[in-house]
Formats: C-alpha cells, structure tokens, sequence
DNA sequence: CTGAAAGCGCTTACAG
DNA sequence: CTGAAAGCGCTTACAG
C-alpha cells in the first residue's frame, strides 16, 4: 500500500533493462550516458523501459568500468564553522541536482606526511575532490592532491599576481574589506583596527589586504593588526587587549565568531558598542542580526561558491554536462547597529547619511531589532 | 622529492600484491578482510608488500562485488544547524577511523513520494544509512528507507512506551528539560514558560515533556507551551509575545538559537535578562557563552551521539569489527548568567546555593564574561 | 590454510 | 546506429 514502484524486486540492473526494452545492454548504456549515437525511438523506449522498472545506475559500476566521474568527495578541516558548512551545503545541493554522489571527508592539525595519506585515502577511483583551502589545514590538504585527480579549490584569493595552481574560486573579500574600512572611516573614525583570520598560505589574508588599502588611500598609517584566530575565544582575548588602547574606536573584525567575542570584551571592558567602540564582522552568520547589538557585517554567499566550485569541477571534468554560474558570489555589507560615529561625534553629517553607500549596501534588516542599551 | 611512496604508478591491484608476495589474489582479500583462514607467515609477507606497494583496495570494487560495507551515507534536513553540523562531524570521524566512505545528502521539504525518490537514490548498493532524524523532514525520510538496508537513527526519542523501529540513539532530553525546569523553579520561579521546538513524529518533543513533568511535580498547572520553530526568527517573534505578559519571568527554550531570539525580544520589550526575566536555552551551540548574557542552557554533545550511531551501525552489519561506546552522551545543565532569581526576589536563600545542582551541573565557564548590562 | 572459477554492473573499444 | 567481447578490482562460494 506504498504507492509507487516501492516494492521493488533486487534492483533492475543494464540488462534487465535492455531485455525489457528489447534491446543490448551497451544500447542502455548509451542512453544513460547521454550518447547520441542512438536513433531517436530506441532511446525514448529504453527511456520507458528505465522508468517502469526504476533502474537507478549502480555507481560502483560504472566508476569501476571507468566511466565518468559521478561523485565528489569534498575535502575540508570542520563541518560546524559557518563557512563551511554552507559551502558544503552549497556543492551537496549542486551534485543533488546532477545526480552526483557527495562524500566528506576532514582533514585537520595533520603533518604534512599524515596528510598525504589522509588526501590519498579520500580519493575514491574515480572521484574528483573539492577542497575548502580557506585555512591552513585545506591549503596543505590541497598540496597533498596528485595532479591528476581532478580537483577544484575553494580559497581566500589567488596568491598576489599569481594564476592558482589548481582551478579555484573565491570572493573579493579584497575588495569587501577596503569598503567596510571605508564605511567605518567615512563615519568619522580617525583610524580603523583589525582583528585578522589567519594568514592564508604564505600570504596574509585578503581582508587584511583590503583593510590596509583602505587605509592607505585615505592616507592613514595603519595600525598593526592583530593576526591569529578564527574563534570568538580569540576575538575574546584579542579584544580585551584591543579595549585597553583608548584610542581604539573602531574595529573591523575577520569574521562574525571573532567580532562576537570582541564585542564580549568591549562590554567587559566598559566600552560600550557602538557607542564607545564600534564593530563590524566578516561573513554575515545567521546568528549576527540577533546579536546584541545587532552586528554590522560583510555578507559572504559560500552556499553560491559550493555551487561555482561543483560547476567549475563539471566544466572541468570529461562530462559533456555543464551547468551556469561559474561567476562567484559578491561580498555585501550588511548595515546594522554595531557600528556608529565616533564617541567624539560626528565631524559632519556624515554619519546620518549612511556614507558610502554604494548599490551593495543593504539596510533591509537594520531596524529588525533594537537593543535596550 | 615527495617523500614516501608518492610518485605512485596507476595504483596497486590486488592482483599486484599477490605477485608481488607469491600468492594468489583470494589470499590478499582474505588479509586485507580479516579472515581467520590465512597462516601467520602468509599475512605478514602480505601485508608488508601492502605497505610497500602503497596498496588500497578500491571501495567500488568491493561494494560491486558483494563484500561488506565499506561506506555510509547521512541523511538530514541540513547541514548548518549546530546539532547536525555536529553530529555530521561525529560520524566523519568515525567512518575515517575504520576506513569507511562517508556520504551526505539533504533531504528537506519534500513531499513523501519526492522523498521516497530521494532516499532510494541516496542509498548506495552497498551502503548503510544514518538518518539524522531530529525534524519532520528527517523522520519523514527514515520512513521511506527500504528495511532491509542497514539503518541507524538519530532520533528525539523512541514513541512513548515503544521500540523504535529502527536501531537508533538519542539523547536523555526528557531528563535534561526536566532539570532545567527544576533549576528555574528552584531559583524561585512560580512557573516556567516553555518555547518548544516543532513536535516529532506525532509526539510532542520529550524536551516538552520534560518541562512537563517538573511542572507537574512541583504542582504547577503548566502554562500554555508555544510550538512550532527552530530558528531565531521565530523565537524572537514568540518571545514577543510572551514578552506582553507580565507573569512570565522563566522561559525554557527549546534551543539555544530560540533564546538568542527571545532574548533580542525580551530586551526590546524593555524586559531585561536575566533581571525580569530568566531564560535558559538547550544544546550549548559554541555562541551561546558569549551572548549577552553568557546563555545558561542544556549541553548536548551531538559529536559524541554521531559516533555512537556509527558503532551501533558497524555492530549492526556483517562487520565482525565493533568499536566501542555505544552509550549516548549525557546531557548536561551549563549555568552562566541567562537565568537567576525572578524579579521580586529569591523566596528563600535558594537563588544563591545553585539549587538543584547535581553532578551534571558544569560552573566552569560561569564566569568566563561578564556583561555591563 | 590456499588457489582456480565465476560474477558483481557497468564501461570502454571493436566489429558490423 | 547497434551488438558481441573483454575487463575494471574485488568478492563470494567451491575445490583441494
């Protein structure tokens, strides 16, 4: 009484079906491949045939005889931090969609050596890989991959003047953290700080980057920036330090985790947000319009770079398939209410006429809540 | 200048090791399966020409041919939420510690014959399941599964007075809500109010039911339970309404991203926390010590409940490999500073001696921040 | 305890 | 455009 073919007999195999639709088993496997070389009729009646009987391919089959990739195994150092987790859920919906299989598999705090063997035991025989290269852990994971398994990145940015090694894609966090510099400037701060992700590679990271162009086009000596974590415990301690220095009235802050636990130690501190210091993230975590006070932040889409990243890896692979948007997300600055003016108030009327605010500034949710501050 | 054995030549077969080692290809399988039927001296040459080959048996091949099984796929309604993200990390960990494959794909919001379609086509041929089965969309999908693929079940909790019909693991949420009710009402509360997740299978939540039964201990008529959501949002527009009666100075909320919510709210009513009102989450997602207040709520170590699904699956298989802790992870009352003695003041000394405080009781991070509210 | 046989479900060439 | 052959890397029985 369940409906549809549910009571179903061991699971039709290729020749069950080409018994059924009268034809070879290589015919099916034409047509379940796509070929066209298979005349119009006889496909649509193998078709027929694979829906009455609800053959599904059997994909260790058909990764054992050597047919196309069918699955990803994405490569990654955690599943709960934000960012990753959406890109996982990003590139888990994108293979849905083709049916794709997904595996994870995570790579974290391994020696090189130990790497290597992690990455090489992920390698399914037919398989290509999706590695999240954003931290430490994923760069090296990345390294670790023989080149002939296909593979695409997911990292923070190309290296500086460099084509990356591996077909990538990433958002212009660059370009995401000069504009929240800016926004913080334009509202009157003499200076902005930073709270820094990790380095990235060799490189510091493209937030870092971005801060510091904005503050030298305006003219300003930068800071020295706090580099180090990626946890509010980090963004705990890092602020505290932060909080002692008066002259500190305006922090831009790695990611939502980090702005979250220096916000903590503001508070602890006595400085007050926005009123004393103000604070901006990086990421836009569901959890930061609810924060208190509500956090201004840079939106990042990682569910869209999962998908670009599947789709580079498809236009990539010998699939014939390939499927739109490889342009990857756009960062956003999201307005809410954990940045202000200065404590010495505005030098202007800048601060009211929200500055800088080019077309990807959204305020849709900046009156969502109302702290009691 | 790779190190170790990486410039790898088309990967190693078993047919290689045999001729390698001098015996044939069903001797390799019985080493690398573990069979009982292989002589000392054998399996040693065997396996030391394993590692020097850099051999790995390739997974598809084993799955086609019928050997056991070797990989298992998640299933769940996402992968963002912390209880899933964790428990996903759980299982990953797991599955790599013995050398299994581990899958993911979402099944969410489907209508029961899309979702039929969707677990027939997750199920891999010689695969095993763990269906993450906290919400509708993932009971719905444990449903659908064909009984005789090896199945695990992470669930709220079996149907009262019943066996799942599964083998599954959860959580004593009952006990854990039972507590935190206790502890609200042993801190001087006349009641507390209850903003419950969605109902699972037809049952209530045993969260509810846990709230329940303390009330119903205490002698206290319980007050209406607000059903129905997950997420902050709802919490928030809940906690508004809760937040309109002035009776209401307890709420137990049934996780933790609700009573981020009903925080903002309460703070927006003009209802401070844990002043007027005191308010106790469930799960300890890695924010909830830094909300503002710290959050008191119920820890639960999803990580730890993944692994144990795993075992019971491994235990469950032709596996004749076990691995231990099977037992599910205990819950646990985390007192920080989202609670404290209602408004009037504590009818007693109660407030000060942390009432009810059992062995589960965690004051360690109590205070790890202090808020200047 | 060990080896020769047959086959899992599919895919590549290779013939027609 | 279509079918007969051979094989992917492994595992089950089946013999010894």
């Amino acid at each position: 009484m369940r409906g549809n073919n549910c009571d179903r007999s061991p699971a039709a195999s290729i020749r069950d079906v080409a018994r059924a639709a009268g034809v070879s088993h290589q015919t099916v496997s034409r047509v379940i491949n796509e070929s066209p070389n298979v005349s119009g009729p006889t496909r649509e009646a193998v078709l027929a045939t694979i829906a009455q009987l609800g053959f599904r391919p059997n994909r260790a089959a058909r990764a054992l005889a050597g047919g196309p990739v069918q699955s990803v195994t994405v490569l990654a150092s955690n599943t709960s931090r934000y960012g990753f987790a959406a890109a996982l859920e990003g590139v888990e919906e994108a293979t849905r969609e083709v049916g794709f299989g997904m595996g994870f598999r995570a790579v974290d705090a391994l020696s090189p050596a130990d790497m290597r063997d992690a990455v090489e035991a992920a390698i399914e025989p037919a398989g290509a890989l999706i590695v999240i290269a954003f931290d430490t852990a994923g760069a090296l994971a990345l390294e670790c991959v023989p080149p002939e398994v296909p593979t695409v990145a997911m990292i923070q940015a190309p290296a500086a003047g460099t084509v990356p090694i591996r077909p990538s894609a990433w958002i212009d966090e660059f370009a995401a953290a000069k504009e929240a510099t800016e926004y913080l400037l334009a509202l009157g701060h003499k200076t902005v700080h930073h709270l820094a992700i990790p380095s990235w590679f060799s490189a510091p990271p493209p937030r870092l980057e971005g801060w510091l162009a904005a503050l030298k086009e305006a003219g300003i000596k930068a800071p020295k920036a706090v580099l180090g974590g990626w946890t509010s415990d980090w963004g705990y301690e890092a602020g505290l330090q932060l909080a002692k220095d008066p002259s500190v009235t305006a922090v831009l802050c790695g990611n939502d985790d980090i702005a979250l636990g220096a916000m903590g130690a503001m508070r602890e501190a006595g400085r007050g947000v926005p009123a004393d210091v103000s604070i901006i993230g990086f990421d836009d975590i569901p959890y930061a319009r609810f924060f208190s006070p509500p956090l201004t932040t840079v939106r990042q889409d990682f569910k869209a770079l999962g998908k670009v990243c599947f789709a580079k890896l498809l236009e990539l692979s010998n699939s014939n398939r390939t499927i739109p948007g490889l342009e990857p997300p756009q960062a956003q600055l999201i307005i809410r209410e954990s940045a202000g003016p200065p404590p010495e108030g505005p030098p202007g009327a800048h601060a009211k006429s929200s500055p800088n605010a080019g077309p990807t500034i959204d305020r849709a949710d900046t009156t969502r809540l109302n702290t009691s501050d």
